[in-house]
DNA sequence: GTGGTCTAGACCACG
DNA sequence: GTGGTCTAGACCACC
């Protein structure tokens, strides 16, 4: 299983299967044309609700990453540009940057993170 | 005032007043032993609910960043490394990054955006 | 072969078929009287299920449009009026131009807009 | 009550709130900042379940033609413009348009009840 | 089998 | 008060 459920994280549960499965395209392990696990069967390992899954299958629909199918399953979308809203994503890393700052670490540091968390997203998926 | 509150914006307020005192903190803006301006002070200026200041204040708090003293208002703490929970913060980097890879951002346009930001939050502050 | 089934369009497959042979009805091109082509044939030649077809075909014996002669294939149905039941057509109207006029599209332009369809439906057909 | 929903039309009910919203947008029934009915009012008002409602409202939200604010209700966006597949335009109007030229009518007869469905939507609304 | 929709009812988060 | 999320369980539509 390459997907989890927290129920006590912060994020609500679908959320969390939608950046899950956003990862999973980013790093290329889901490829255009992939399908994705049902709705049932993905709720049932999941433990959570089919509700759940189908909203977070739904969001990505909305993304643009996934197409559902009625009665033939959801598959990853024919790669094609994502949109990029570089305020919000520089409003989103804001609060983060400021965090590790105060815990005292170096732009290097910070930097070197990221760099390794770009690295673990994109990996090798041959 | 180096605060505002948009009620447009995706967060709520309460955490867009608790992101933009931790960045005037870690941006040094905001030292240790200065005082935070009063509950109400902040609500009047913002134009927001007392309540909302009140729990973005407790949050703060919570996170160690300022000192609320029962009516003797609010102080940021006394320099002292903040916790750094890195995983934690791998964890909220995931999202953002997979969108801009998504979005076809190459590692150095990220690492670029990343910089400025962190330029921006440190800025100049003598 | 005049008709198409994309699995990745947002209409359903049976739908899909419906409205094409519908549309060559209407432009002409197939005449009353005119065979379709058999359930099995054109299953095969558009790779899809055969059940998916004779929906299609039901339906459209549904609306009047052909019949259905067991063991003997479909036919176009004799001409005849179709009913008109405006009051549906208004409903499936509404939306799309309230899609239209948000996109900031004039009434000249939308009603060129349909001309144009109108045109393409009709065109040339001897 | 400008909405209504019919559970045994052939469009589900969180669709028929979408479209009716919309529409009431689109004819500035519904001006930029003006509130929606509370997803549990509405929900109460249609006598449908109350998630029924909310995912209309999530929907719209998703097209930024309404902005839902936790704790403070909905509201009509700031106008903008909405952007405009125009293929998807005309795909959706061919059946329609295929319809009405079965029942018999003329290219005037259509175009002119076009034209009248947008003067509905337009209409006068100071 | 697949996903789509809806309900009733619960609990949480925000202001 | 508002909306957000989740559950359990039902029924329908598509292939």
């Amino acid at each position: 299983m390459l997907i989890s459920a927290d129920p006590s994280d912060d994020q609500p549960i679908y959320r969390q299967i939608v950046d899950q499965l956003r990862q999973l395209i980013a790093a290329g392990i889901l490829q255009p044309g992939d399908p994705l696990p049902s709705v049932r069967q993905l709720a049932a390992d999941l433990g959570v609700n089919l509700n759940t899954v189908a909203i977070a299958y739904r969001e990505l629909a909305g993304e643009g990453l996934v197409e559902i199918k009625h009665g033939r399953g959801a598959r990853v979308t024919a790669a094609r540009e994502h949109r990029f809203d570089e305020e919000r994503m520089r409003k989103l890393l804001v609060p983060i940057l400021s965090k590790m700052i105060l815990a005292g670490k170096s732009d290097g540091e910070i930097v070197g993170l990221l760099r390794e968390e770009l690295h673990n997203i994109r990996g090798d998926k041959t």
